[in-house]
Order: structure tokens, then C-alpha cells, then sequence
DNA sequence: TTGAAAGCGCTAACAA
DNA sequence: TTGTTAGCGCTTTCAA
């Protein structure tokens, strides 16, 4: 008899152990097997027990794919972060695994930042899934992808940044008041000339505007930039001081659009005998941990990249599980760090 | 009669739009949609045009869910990552991304290094989801994890470490190697006391013994050793310096178990006034990018991080497919770079 | 080339 | 508290 179990096994399956074999063995029906499994409450602790043992003798491991497929709830959210910059995120995606996985959910990684037909694909990849919820990095601007992703009626959890108009919910802080405060910051320091070092980001440009917007409001000289295109290494930020020191040799302060960028303004400053912070303030964006313990330690805006994934987890969690979530925007905000740069 | 199916549906079923949908649309059979959407090369021109607009004008996207369950490959792969040291394999964890998505994969992250208990759940998580393949940052250690997995017939690939007794699939390299290729480096450049600033991990205590063995062997000095914990931060480096200076002051190369904390040996040095690397040569492991940038570059032992990423895709994807993978072991090799330091 | 039938392994709904 | 039944949305198998 079980020979025959085998045979009409042997056409399709994966050949694991199912719930129909661990019921089988614990003598009730696949159901109370399911429930003494996923809700031990509902059932006598007569057959809870008989359960549990063979669940142990036979090693079964509950397959989701199938669970999921029943009950419409896949236990899964999808997490996209740009592919260019992960590093910056991982706090975050490490914070927000973690809080998932506390809640019996998975994280699936995707990538973006690629061509735009990688993009739409990454879409399609990821709804397909149909995973409980999305995490963006980031904000999705109007297009096609938002459309989508708002008709695929799935909770959606943008990130990193603040907008009037979410997709769903919201876990971010203000880049113009950065901007604004850092400018504010150097200027109550007696800074007279600032200068910008940034990236081509659009969290970049507006971080620069609201900077340049405030500096414009005291009267002050018109800030200096330097665009570094897409390269956010070490090299740019050297390379942008060097270029600062020969175009504008009376700027006394620099906010850079990464800790890696304001890394690389500090060593070039030291290399051609630029003062720091004496003769030049040097503030980052990000802190990247180690830099608090450089000589000199780097001043930045610390943004809580493990508060964020927390959030958004918590979150997605409860709209996953039917609770609705009010207000749906939340500003974690953000610190400016004083260390010996400034 | 469309309301008939609504009410139909109503019960269960998540409401999205489905591949009968589809089907009825175009006039055909569901089998006959789903042929034309996922091997279109066996269906008649005219079927093909009909379904791909029924599918464009419904907005359906396939539900992988339940393709997975029916066909027992869910085109998922689980990624195992120590939480706490992920920003080494995120190179390694973005190259195998991408090269899963090209293939139609997915990615799913596990974090590992909590406790016993959780790594348990980890693994019964990851098993749950039925992946068609896993990938390990490191070697399992014979236990009951392992012999779970290795129950479980899933392949699995190990990977940043070499052993002469895998799980099954292997992409890594020696550590033992690289520990006696750099000391026999610094001793060639004539360095005589030889120190070694490291963390408290496993794979770094085996570069440490090669390491220690190949500098015995020359008849020099027994090497001095600088255990900082579980703490991979530039503090320790800083702090491990300063303890050599003063217990050891013949010490004139330090080799550290990871850039970081030879990037704080190097601040280190420089704020004591030990010059680097005239008076002393530091080599890091595993050539975080910006060092190189820095003033000195630091030099360092270089591992090709997305390589591993790449290969091991490679790897999980040919099983996937059901073709068998020989030679079932690569090594990846690594470099040691020398810069300024050294 | 197309389709009918029968599941994949699980859970929602309803009944006892 | 336990069980029966009927799917979830897709693909495999087999037949036309």
C-alpha cells in the first residue's frame, strides 16, 4: 500500500514530504495536521502532540509556495534598491530583513538603476511574486511603473525622501530642510563662501538647491559648485577640491553629497596644505561609520538608515496583515554630527 | 454572465487578473494562453497575436506563485549573508543578483549570525520557499544545518572559502594561501617582524596560521598577534596599533584581517609618528574600493568578489536546469596589491 | 498545433 | 474540535 502511494507519486511532485504524509501518519485528516502546524491553539493537545511528532520523524518543512498560493498571502516582500549606491542602503535592507524575518516574512532583493526595459522587467519579476508588500528606495516619479505598481493593488512603502504626493505609504525625511540646515550650519560657523560637491542625484540637486536657496537668503556670495556626474568615489572629491582651491580660492566650506566625496576633499586638502577646518569646513552626507573615527573625524548629516527599515517594516507588516495604517508618511528626520571637519 | 464569474470569484482568489482571464479574451484554452506567453514557439502566429493583446489590453502578469507550485521550480534563490559583515559580499551579492535576474531568477536574503535558534528558523524559512538553488556566503560546518540542507536536495553552492569537503557546489578561494603568499611578500621586501592585527573569525584565524607558519619557517622572529574580537572597526585598528608600538616596537609589517582595520593601523601610525611604510609596511584583506584613493593607498590582498558572485549564478543556474556542473569546485584566486604601504 | 483532465500542496469555507 | 469539499492559478500529461 505504500507502493502504491509511491507510484501515484512518481508522475509529478517534488517528491517531499507533504501534509498529506505527515497527516497520514499522525492519523487525522491534512487540515488538522495544517492547523496544529500553523495555529497550535485551535487544536486538542492529544492530537497537537500526535502532530508534532510526526512532523519531527518525517522532517517535514511546511512549502510555502503552495500556502501561499492558497490563502493569497505570500509571506514575501519584494525590496528594490539602486545597484549603483547599494552601500549606502544596507543599513536599512539589514534593518528591514531583520524586522521581517521576526514577522514570518521573507525579503526578495531586486535591482534597479539599470536600462529601462531592465526596469520593467524588475517590475513584472517582482508583481509577479505577488509578494505582500514593496519596499523602494527612493520615491517613484509619475510614469509607467508607478501606474502599475498602483494597479497591482499591492502596499507600497517608498523611502529615503519626502514627497506631497506618496504612491501609498512613506518612511523618509525632507532633503530641501538638509539643504536648508547645513547652510544654516556653516553659516552660524562664520562661513562666508560655500561651496557644493555633489553628485548627479536628483536627492542631491534638491539638497543643493534648498543650500543654495539659503545661503542666497543671507546675502551671501553665490555658492560654488562642482558636479562630479555619477561618480561618487574618493577620486571625485579630490579632484573637486583641487579644482575649488584653483577656481575659488576664497570658499571656506564645502558640503559635499556623500561622506565618500568629503573623504576625498579632506585628503586632497591635506595633500596640497589646505587648513581643516581652519582655513576649510568639510561637512558629508550619510555617515559612513568608520569616518567618526578618522583623523581628522569627518562632520555629516547622520541619517538613521535602521530606523527607516524598521519603519517600512512595520509598516508593511500591518497593512499586510489587513490593519490599515495612519498617517501613512512618516519623517524620521535627521542629525547634523559635529565632528572635527567643521 | 460577467457577473456570474465575479460572484464566482468572489469567494477566494486574490482578484487580479488571471491567466483564464486571458484565455477567454483570446478565445482560446488556458493551456494554450500560457504557451503563447512562456514558449510562444508552439503556438500559430495568429493564436500568439490573440493572446499577447489579450494580455496587453488585461494588464496580466503570471502569477509565479502558483507556476512554481505546478511545475515544482519556483526560479527563487536563497542568498545567506552574515548579517553583521554584509558590506564585504555586497559585491559578491549584487553580481549574483544580476546575473540571476538575466536568467529569471530571483533573489532571496536570509541574514545569518544571530543566534543558534534563529539560524534554525533561517533555514526552515529558506527551505520553506522550495528555492531552486542556495547560496552560502562561507562554509557550513558539519551539524545539523548542514545535514538538513544536504537532506533537503537542494543544490547549494559555498562559497569565499575553500574545502576539501563541500555541501555540494564550491566557489571560493585559500585563505591558508593567501596567509602564506603575504607573508612571504613582506618578507621579501625585507621586513623581519612581522605582526598580525586581526578579528575573531574563523577564516581570518586560518590566513593567521598560514601566515605564522610561513614566517617560522624562514627561521624569523615569532609574529606578533593582535587579537581585536569581534570588533572589525578603524577604532580597533587604531587601538591594536598603538598596543604594538608599545609591546612591540621592533615590529616593522603588520598584515590585518580586513581593510578597515588596517586603515585605522595606518591613522594610527600617522598620529604616533610611525612612518608608513618606511618604517613600517601595513597590507589589508579585501580592497575595499576607495582605499586605493587614499593618501597612502593602502595596499591590500584583493578578492574578486563579484567573480564569486557571477560563477556561483553560473553554478546554481546549470542545476537549476537540471544539468549536472564538473568540476563542482572553482578557485577564484586572489591578488595582493601592492600600494603605498607596503 | 490545440485542448481536456488532473493535479502541485496547501488553506478558506462550510458542516458536523 | 475535527473533517469534507473545493478551490488558489498554473503546468504536466495525455489525447486529439
Amino acid at each position: 500500500m505504500n507502493n502504491k502511494n509511491n507510484i501515484k507519486r512518481s508522475r509529478r511532485g517534488s517528491g517531499a514530504i507533504t501534509l498529506r504524509d505527515v497527516a497520514k501518519l499522525a492519523g487525522v485528516a491534512p487540515i488538522t495536521a495544517s492547523r496544529a502546524v500553523n495555529t497550535p491553539e485551535q487544536v486538542s493537545p492529544d492530537v497537537l502532540k500526535k502532530v508534532l511528532d510526526a512532523v519531527q520523524r518525517t522532517g517535514y518543512v511546511p512549502n510555502r509556495i503552495a500556502g501561499g498560493l492558497a490563502s493569497s498571502r505570500s509571506r514575501l516582500i519584494a525590496a528594490v534598491v539602486p545597484s549603483t549606491v547599494m552601500s549606502v542602503f544596507m543599513e536599512t535592507i539589514e534593518s528591514l530583513n531583520a524586522s521581517l524575518f521576526d514577522a514570518g516574512y521573507q525579503l526578495m532583493l531586486g535591482q534597479s538603476g539599470y536600462s529601462a526595459a531592465r526596469e520593467e522587467l524588475l517590475l513584472e519579476a517582482v508583481i509577479g511574486r505577488r509578494p505582500d508588500g514593496i519596499f523602494l528606495t527612493g520615491i517613484l516619479p509619475p510614469g509607467k511603473s508607478r501606474t502599475r505598481l498602483l494597479a497591482s493593488g499591492i502596499p507600497v512603502v517608498e523611502t529615503w525622501d519626502l514627497t506631497p504626493t506618496p504612491i501609498d505609504m512613506l518612511v523618509g525625511f525632507s532633503h530641501s530642510d538638509i539643504g536648508r540646515a547645513v547652510a544654516n550650519f556653516l553659516m552660524s560657523r562664520k562661513r562666508k563662501r560655500l561651496a557644493l560637491v555633489r553628485a548627479d542625484d536628483e536627492r542631491a540637486a534638491r539638497r543643493a538647491a534648498a543650500f543654495t536657496e539659503a545661503v542666497r537668503a543671507r546675502g551671501l556670495p553665490d555658492v560654488f559648485v562642482v558636479n562630479v556626474g555619477d561618480s561618487r568615489s574618493l577620486k571625485s572629491g579630490r579632484e573637486a577640491m583641487a579644482r575649488i582651491v584653483w577656481e575659488a580660492p576664497d570658499v571656506d566650506a564645502i558640503f559635499c553629497s556623500s561622506d565618500l566625496l568629503a573623504l576625498g576633499v579632506v585628503t586632497q586638502a591635506r595633500a596640497q596644505g589646505v587648513a581643516v577646518p581652519d582655513r576649510m569646513a568639510v561637512i558629508g552626507f550619510g555617515d559612513v561609520p568608520f569616518l567618526a573615527e578618522m583623523v581628522p573625524a569627518l562632520s555629516t548629516v547622520r541619517i538613521n538608515g535602521a530606523e527607516i527599515g524598521k519603519q517600512a517594516a512595520h509598516f508593511l507588516i500591518e497593512r499586510a496583515q489587513g490593519r490599515p495604517i495612519d498617517p501613512r508618511v512618516l519623517d524620521v528626520g535627521f542629525a547634523i554630527v559635529e565632528r572635527d571637519t567643521t
